[in-house]
DNA sequence: CTCTTGTCATACCGTACGGTACGGTCATAT
DNA sequence: ATATGACCGTACCGTACGGTATGACAAGAG
């Protein structure tokens, strides 16, 4: 069949073209990113080019779409024999590990620059990205509070600001350029850092 | 005198060409910021505009250095009648409302996606920006801890900390244009919270 | 075989930009 | 009065971009 078989390339091609303007959209940002150079990468033409995405906008709201999508478990459940303070310590060491990631870091400057002029960028990222990744540690912590190690007045509150005692000092150096990727040993002590801080405030004496 | 009128003249249509260059680049970034539309909003003519900045990077960076001179005192210190939590909250208030004031996302957002190709930029920023608040809130926790109001293990990583705790929640979300700006209520809310569990941590009891 | 469909390559259009050049104007210093 | 120097307005250059059009080629369908 003709259909099916066109069907099928057309979705594969249409992903691979995604991969290549992703690419380029993170490492020259949207403005001096040019269709020429993601048609060339493609080893293809912009006739082609055009024929999947009507615009270069067209082609960057699906690539927003698509980064939007991803949503996966850095926030795993406690273990049971894990104390507390190591279950914390886990979930701000895979969160820093992932966020503070070159990768990570480039897509978030491509999001918040455009997100000036497009709200709706903006947002659709933030409920995909750190709304849910806040609510997801809530439950995290509710969990918790139920099996009688914390004592939290509100677990997304305090969602927050274990997110916000782990990632602050090095999130916005990183975003800045200010200083490169951090070793493993870094990031495990700013893990431990934040643990023993939030336990420090809310963990059941 | 002519050449002392005439230098006076031009350092302050400097200063001129700098305050509608800064009104452009944020508002349209550095990419899309014409030198055409900067010198028409000036009233003058792109002659002279080169004639004070010999290229568009040039007039950039002098817009970075004159923003990163900026330092003040939102961090003033303990006044004498305050408990440490009102200390503690009015630093955050302070902290908040100038951080996430749109004027400063706009800044920061432009920044921070320059910094990806021009690191040095983003340093500059950074140092003079963000890790030096971070010092100087290190060295009010630092005289709190002297008075004997905190518990602290090391001023500098409280301080991260506390920072951490006040504005995590809402920065990355005003960063994303995903929220406008808040309100008093909603800063106020904040501050206490941050300042609370802070105390919870680090207080002396 | 022919016809269709999607692709490639390339040339092209209009536009906008960064940056330069030039002629005219106006104020001031001598 | 005249010369100097900064400014304005505008036209211009070269370049690069987003996007379109065209023609050729390859493969599968009838």
């Amino acid at each position: 069949m003709l259909l099916t078989k066109t069907k099928l390339d057309r979705d594969q091609r249409r992903e691979l073209i995604l991969d290549v303007a992703q690419e380029v959209f993170l490492e020259e940002g949207f403005a001096n990113a040019s269709m020429s150079v993601i048609a060339a990468k493609l080893g293809g033409s912009k006739g082609t080019l055009y024929n999947y995405f009507k615009s270069k906008e067209d082609l960057f709201n699906a690539y927003v779409e698509r980064r939007c999508l991803w949503q996966d478990e850095i926030f795993a459940a406690p273990i049971g024999t894990e104390t507390p303070e190591e279950t914390l310590r886990r979930i701000a060491r895979a969160y820093l590990k992932r966020v503070l990631t070159d990768f990570n870091l480039k897509n978030f400057r491509l999001i918040t620059a455009e997100a000036e002029r497009r709200p709706e960028i903006g947002l659709a990222f933030y409920n995909a990205g750190p709304r849910r990744g806040a609510e997801r540690v809530a439950e995290l912590l509710s969990g918790m509070q139920a099996d009688g190690h914390l004592d939290l007045d509100d677990p997304l509150d305090a969602a927050h600001q274990f997110l916000g005692l782990a990632q602050n000092r090095y999130f916005k150096a990183r975003l800045c350029n200010a200083i490169p990727e951090l070793s493993e040993k870094q990031i495990e002590a700013e893990a431990k850092l934040a643990a023993k801080t939030f336990l420090r405030a809310f963990g059941k004496r």
